[in-house]
DNA sequence: AAATCGGGGGG
DNA sequence: CCCCCAGATTT
């Protein structure tokens, strides 16, 4: 494994960056906590939009945490994986109180946060703060695992080797090593990406390992196929959620039951998103949580 | 370690 | 059609 210059990284970076909101000079750090809920398992040009009208709504945490659930999943709409939306709420409800409206800059003080993980504590941290910390997410561990370490995909996440292998390539200095967290990113997600990467317009084409090595395939078993969406118990989840926000009164079972016509379905399905705190029965029916 | 959790973009 | 996406949490 070689040592791999940061400056391919950083200077491809100035070059090509994207102009993206929480690249804008002055984005605050309470933008940069949204927009890194809003991004996980979302891409970013659904993200763009929504975060724009959030944070005009509720430009500080303490906006957010004076509105209601109800209020807050139907501003979430179609971005999925609505109890991020929810954690996002309580996210702000915990910082308002406890942490003087002010986002958090240590990363366990982010990691005790509702929502935040290994990912979001330490993007916050360095995009938002400034600190330095190996910021890892899917499009990093992909630009390791080529470049670096010559295979064609990582292996499964962990950060336990994840992050010491980003902080072994980390520059030293504080504007460099933000660069690089998100260079690195960046080039993962425009140009090292997963299905057709653009070895043609890769800084990194001439020092990576994988290509190198002549692009040698994954080795290893198969990865685990994903599941259906179509027929499964998350587009189910969708469809009553889609109702529920779509309604300013109650939802009633008849009306579910022409989203979800099988009885035993509609009643697991509408379980869980009580006990997730996504829908809440009320007289006549179902409705946001209030 | 594996399952669960939305919905849409793009090869 | 199928894989992938600026992951986190629970089992």
């Amino acid at each position: 494994m070689t040592a791999l210059d940061p400056a391919l990284v950083v200077d491809w970076f100035a070059a090509h960056a994207r102009d993206l909101p929480w690249r804008r000079p002055g984005f605050s750090a309470w933008g940069t906590l949204v927009s890194e809920f809003m991004l996980q398992q979302t891409q970013v040009a659904r993200v763009v939009p929504i975060l724009e009208d959030w944070l005009r709504r509720w430009p500080t945490p303490a906006d957010l945490a004076a509105a209601p659930p109800s209020e807050v999943l139907r501003a979430w709409g179609r971005l999925g994986y609505p109890r991020r939306a929810l954690a996002l709420h309580a996210c702000a409800t915990t910082i308002a109180e406890q942490h003087g409206n002010v986002v958090p800059e240590d990363v366990d003080a982010l990691l005790a946060l509702p929502g935040i993980g290994d990912y979001t504590a330490r993007a916050i941290a360095v995009f938002a703060h400034g600190h330095r910390h190996p910021v890892v997410d899917t499009n990093v561990r992909r630009v390791i695992a080529r470049a670096v370490q010559g295979v064609a995909q990582p292996g499964p996440p962990n950060a336990r080797r994840d992050l010491p292998a980003m902080a072994a390539l980390l520059p030293e200095d504080l504007v460099a090593q933000r660069a690089f967290n998100a260079g690195t990113m960046e080039l993962g997600a425009i140009v090292c990406t997963a299905r057709a990467p653009r070895c043609g317009e890769c800084p990194l084409a001439d020092v990576c390992a994988w290509r190198l090595a002549g692009h040698p395939e994954p080795d290893g078993p198969p990865p685990r196929r994903q599941a259906r969406f179509e027929g499964s118990d998350r587009q189910r989840r969708g469809r009553v959620m889609a109702e529920l926000r779509a309604s300013d009164v109650p939802v009633s079972e008849a009306e579910l039951a022409q989203v979800l016509p099988d009885p035993e379905g509609r009643a697991r399905i509408l379980a869980g998103l009580e006990r997730d705190g996504l829908a809440a029965r009320s007289e006549g029916g179902w409705s946001l949580p209030l």
